[in-house]
DNA sequence: TCAGACTAATTGTCCTACAATTTTAGCAAG
DNA sequence: CTTGCTAAAATTGTAGGACAATTAGTCTGA
């Protein structure tokens, strides 16, 4: 009932064979991570197999994938809820995170691998953009750069953790903290933190990468209790 | 075809409703970390809807959760495949697994819930036993051992992260490489740790665990390599 | 020997049906 | 009016069969 789903009649993009449930878990991720879909909202299997058109085969295997990536709760005989954090949560979240992208922050400005730090280079150019920000494209950016460190760290199991630890995240920080100053300043900590890598100093940037989270954690609560 | 579970026909013991697919993830779980079902064995749908009596869809459900604990592969259109780690992956598995357990070390040796710090030595007292240990005990006790951190550092989280890193990582450490004078040195890792938690030094702690899992690697991967 | 077609095995999906459980609504008693 | 019990509704959990789609392996023919 609480289903703002939309486009509910596959506008005729019937995916391939094989494809049906990667469909329906970025519909229904897309839908959660634009609040769409808000926190505690359920998602009803019957409802869903209308919405999409599909058995409930699929359907299911779908909001266990969901599960898995810790965007809804899966509750025996009473179905899949969207998640929602408190602030405990969301302090649980970062702390972790903090762990594990200060980590690949240092293998980053440890990596020898020449190609890679081009790629690396190139993947972050936007943060050196003097254009000022809104919220929808620093998320953006943002996603690209962690990425990009993440992905510069060459640690493949340590980056699907830490993206798939975001998406819960990424939820709490609905744009309305998102001020221009706070962005500016985040935008200052990304050029900090990508110089530290850029001068392969390891310590520099992990203490860059933890600085940037804690700040970032911080603003996440302050809205969450507030 | 390399289906060695024996016991088939679920001696008497159907599990209640609602219970069909944990029970399955067990036994399959079981089956996977007491190397049973060796790396690279395949893991037939329809194999098992004979062995364990049910249908696919909780066969099904199974395999998708024993895959986001890490344990087994699936190939789109060729099933799932007990995980093998290649020496690499093994290497980057510690890598995240000391990054979060230095980390649980540190919160817990912060704690200042009494009660828990009880809960704590209870948990760990095995560790001061003086009797020498065998393969299959030891592994139990570091089991024990680490989760009791995890456990106290109070950080839910992160204790359900890495429960589930150690999963993949207990595949890689059979027995053979456990000679009595590694354990022993294990044990003694393991009093410093308690020791450093008990003091409520947080940087003690988290380097006594680095030192005690970086060692933990090394053997891992000389096994893997060998 | 190698390319290509054919076959077998297996997964992906759909459908229907029913059992089990939780939630809700309704009703009766205090 | 509230409380507690009962019955109905809603929803998930599981079964079982069916077919399509894909992959792997085999076999044939050049």
């Amino acid at each position: 009932m609480d289903l703002s789903v939309t486009d509910a009649l596959e506008s005729g993009a019937a995916p391939a064979h094989g494809a049906t449930v990667a469909h329906i878990v970025e519909r229904l991720r897309d839908a959660i991570l634009t609040r769409e879909l808000a926190p505690g909202a359920r998602l009803v299997e019957s409802d869903l197999t209308l919405r999409f058109a599909v058995s409930r085969g699929p359907v299911r295997e779908a909001l266990r994938r969901l599960a898995a990536e810790g965007l809804i709760d899966h509750v025996p005989h009473r179905g899949a809820l969207v998640r929602r954090l408190c602030a405990k949560e969301i302090a649980e979240l970062f702390q972790i995170r903090i762990a594990l992208e200060s980590l690949a922050s240092q293998l980053a400005a440890q990596s020898d691998d020449a190609q890679a730090r081009g790629r690396f280079a190139a993947a972050i150019a936007p943060i050196y953009s003097r254009a000022p920000r809104i919220p929808c494209d620093y998320l953006a950016e943002n996603n690209a750069f962690h990425d990009a460190i993440l992905t510069l760290a060459g640690n493949a199991q340590l980056r699907d953790l830490a993206l798939k630890l975001q998406l819960p995240l990424i939820m709490a920080q609905v744009g309305d903290v998102l001020t221009p100053d706070v962005l500016a300043a985040s935008v200052r900590e990304h050029r900090a933190l990508a110089a530290a890598i850029a001068a392969r100093d390891p310590e520099a940037a992990a203490a860059a990468m933890r600085a940037h989270l804690v700040r970032a954690a911080a603003m996440a609560l302050a809205r969450d209790t507030g």
